[in-house]
DNA sequence: AGTAAACTATGACATTTGTCATATAATAAG
DNA sequence: CTTATTATATGACAAATGTCATAGTTTACT
């Protein structure tokens, strides 16, 4: 069994706040679970009896509207933690978390958080800040998708992808999301987003290979965002 | 000076995990004030060297576009604390609260604050708590913005403001809001919100008399919903 | 009370965005 | 390797929404 007093992620989590002890403590009883790209961690609606954290790879958090689309409401990668929300508020899930790429997470029973909560109080202000960054990026999203057109959003997003998770070594954005799952940012048609692209494509502004986008001039996309 | 623990808005928020004495200690440090229906309590970027408790009155949570809009986020009422999630962050004000209503707010500081962190556990959960709360909320308006249109974003609106604010002794909407803060709310032009207003009217949806919005048919605006 | 300012309302029109249809390209399954 | 399926792309058009202009109403202020 790995050991999570040894494992690098919790340094990008609010588990970075526990002792060496209890991080030893969390090993006996977390599980490690692989994911295929594409298949459910949790789905909205769902009890979670404790929190994931991601060790590898890229999850989207979803929640599906009364139009039966599903919106992005967050792209979710190594290190943080999944679940959060539901353990705190003892709620089932608000969101539904799905792999976007292939993924190593840990299942932490909810018991043994708790159990930090009432142990550690820097552990529970690492957590209260964690959620807060969450609400923090949250408002912003919503301020945009409710003040900005969809050429905007789109740029924004590819932005946003571009510098959360960087480029590949033919400098192409490296998390390669469908069409439709960009759309699903940015919460407009599938076509309305192919069309931008393109459109992008012929200002020269990215390039388009397949899945592949390549960012070719950063300045011009940040003009349209103003 | 009023006495915290006297006062009976607290039982709508986190301070009521405080104890009788902590509410005590509390009444010697904070600050009543006064706000003016249209003034800030605090605006965007400012630091807030604690929390507010909202006595009475209605704020909305602003947040200003880059395309110099407002977006309203949120609204706060009776219970409510202002400015929990900047004191835990330990960042400036990520948006601004404005009176809708005059207000009575009390101020309490930051040091007084992390005191009860470190002291009460159930006082830190029940913060953390109503921070998820918020998150959860942001996220579900986050889906509304992006998934549905601007008629389906004021029915839902108007039967929020139904739902939270109550109605008034002749069944009007007890929150007046301009109609540029409805717009501001559901993310789309003043006029496309008044447009939309009178149709709600012809339809027998709703009566229209200045500010005050009644409501007719409560089943019919949800059918708009979905 | 009277005037200025702000708010509400509506028309006309442009722009944005969604929907449906269809074609091509990429990927997965046998 | 071939076929079925899915994803991407684009056109045509309809619907939704934004912008600008203007007029009527209400509110605030002296």
């Amino acid at each position: 069994m790995s050991k999570c007093e040894q494992c690098i992620v919790r340094e990008f989590s609010a588990l970075k706040a526990l002792t060496k002890d209890e991080l030893i403590t969390m090993s006996t009883c977390k599980t490690a679970i692989t994911i295929k790209k594409g298949d459910p961690i949790f789905v909205e609606g769902e009890n979670v009896n404790g929190v994931f954290c991601v060790k590898s790879g890229v999850c989207k958090m979803t929640k599906l509207s009364a139009n039966g689309k599903d919106q992005i409401v967050k792209l979710t990668q190594k290190g943080e933690l999944l679940g959060q929300r539901s353990l705190i508020s003892d709620e089932p899930a608000n969101l539904s978390a799905i792999a976007v790429e292939d993924m190593e997470v840990c299942f932490i029973p909810k018991s043994e958080i708790i159990g930090f909560f009432n142990h550690n109080n820097a552990f529970s202000m690492s957590v209260m800040k964690s959620v807060c960054g969450d609400l923090k990026e949250a408002d912003e999203t919503l301020v945009n998708l409710a003040q900005k057109n969809v050429k905007e959003r789109l740029a924004q997003t590819l932005l946003y992808l571009d510098e959360k998770f960087g480029v590949s070594d033919d400098k192409s954005l490296k998390l390669q999301l469908s069409r439709e799952e960009i759309a699903s940012i940015i919460g407009t048609a599938t076509e309305s987003c192919i069309r931008l692209l393109s459109e992008f494509k012929k200002l020269g502004l990215i390039e388009l290979n397949g899945k592949k986008i390549t960012i070719l001039d950063r300045v011009k996309l940040k003009r349209i965002i103003e």
